[in-house]
DNA sequence: GCCCATTATTGAACAAGTTCAAAAATACCT
DNA sequence: AGGTATTTTTGAACTTGTTCAATAATGGGC
């Protein structure tokens, strides 16, 4: 999160510097969108000069990446509560999609930032990319944890099973991109969306299990371990 | 392709310094890379100032998008040639892939430029974008030819079929973006994957015309219509 | 051939992200 | 407390994409 690799921050006034520096960044992002922001902006505004700025935080980026770090831990608690009281496999997965999406409404306006580069994982950005990995991990495991869940669980083929947590993710990761760039009135599309890809998905799940389905899931599951067998553990 | 929204560059020397500046630039990014090659680079390299590079090219991602308009032009002939030469769907469908693949195979190290925006429509070199509408539509119709073609032609469901040219051309797009993030040798996954996929999306389209995969398919293409029904014309 | 409108060309200037060496503040050890 | 190592802070400088007013070249009409 913060970039001296030797200690972490002297814990005094260094820590709250930080901190305001991160708050006020967001701040201006949330306001005035992440281009619009600039670095010198953000210094002023935080009291500090450009280069303290830099020595808090490796690039403006680096701070986008903060805040996903940050929301990942505040709705890391959410999400287990989510989790504590659904009692059906479909309901466990709308609510962390609930948490993922009213925590981000805020932000929305320069989550584009996080996305823009979404298709490149050489950018530190990319929630495909190697810096984002244990966010990214941290995250799957709350769709495993869903799929785990034996109350109102939901039977999964075994071949297709250790690819559910990463599938259900990147179908999440999907519908948070469409959600970015909607421009439907309080974003309803993205909702009607949401709610039908939902049920689709659990029924086709459903029906993966029967005995017809096998041939086209042996090719599916085929094709889903070529492409995540890649260096990047997308 | 030119920025004066006036007249068309006199058609003299101007027209060779665009080209040469072009060439100078696409030369450079696939050596270089897109990020590593700086505008004062290209305008020395084409023996211009600055300023000229610009009078030509609005920005610098604007020779990026000249060469994609470069290369829709230069594949077209092939493209005809390739669906006129196959007999099967699944050929034409993979003949079409296989000329975008051969013309892209030297400009591979760049294209992440075109790609690195690809999840933002905001964006012109987005391949969602209203500046690569045209392109992105007549891109669509080699797929259309594909379908339409009456000899080795697959029957599709009236309710899938409008959508059809859009979903191979979005299909074809997950290939490319594969295909440039690919690090393994000779990019053989893509390899596979281009294989592999392809036939099970023909075998799919084949079982989606059955009356049992009706409520199925239905549901699937409700979530078609909604996303695409979007401002953007994905 | 001469004059003027258009087109090309130029280089300086600007904005913003980033780097860096030097200075200031602080912490730590005896 | 004094001195030294470490951490913070600073502002200037650098890079690169982009803009722009000024200047040169060109072409067309008479």
């Amino acid at each position: 999160m913060f970039k001296k690799p030797s200690t972490t921050t002297s814990t005094k006034k260094a820590e709250a510097t930080s901190a305001r520096i991160l708050d006020v960044a967001l701040d201006l992002f949330r306001r005035r969108g992440f281009e619009q922001t600039t670095m010198r902006g953000i210094a002023a505004e935080a009291g500090v000069s450009l280069g303290s700025a830099y020595y808090y935080f490796e690039s403006k980026e680096d701070l986008v990446m903060a805040f996903y770090e940050q929301a990942i831990e505040a709705m890391a608690p959410r999400m287990e509560a989510a989790l504590a009281g659904t009692t059906s496999f479909e309901e466990r997965i709308a609510a962390i999609m609930a948490v993922k999406f009213e925590y981000f409404q805020p932000n929305q306006s320069f989550l584009g930032a996080l996305f823009r580069h979404a298709a490149d994982p050489q950018n530190r950005l990319s929630p495909f990319s190697e810096a984002t990995r244990h966010i990214r991990e941290r995250d799957q495991m709350y769709f495993a944890q869903a799929i785990a869940t034996k109350s109102g669980g939901i039977r999964v083929p075994e071949d297709l099973a250790p690819f559910l947590p990463k599938i259900l993710w990147l179908y999440q990761m999907g519908l948070i991109l469409h959600w970015i760039y909607d421009r439907s009135p309080d974003q309803r599309r993205t909702r009607a969306l949401r709610e039908k890809s939902l049920a689709l998905l659990v029924s086709s799940l459903k029906l993966s299990g029967f005995a017809l389905a096998k041939p086209l899931r042996s090719k599916i599951v085929e094709l889903i371990a070529l492409v995540e067998g890649g260096q990047d553990g997308a």
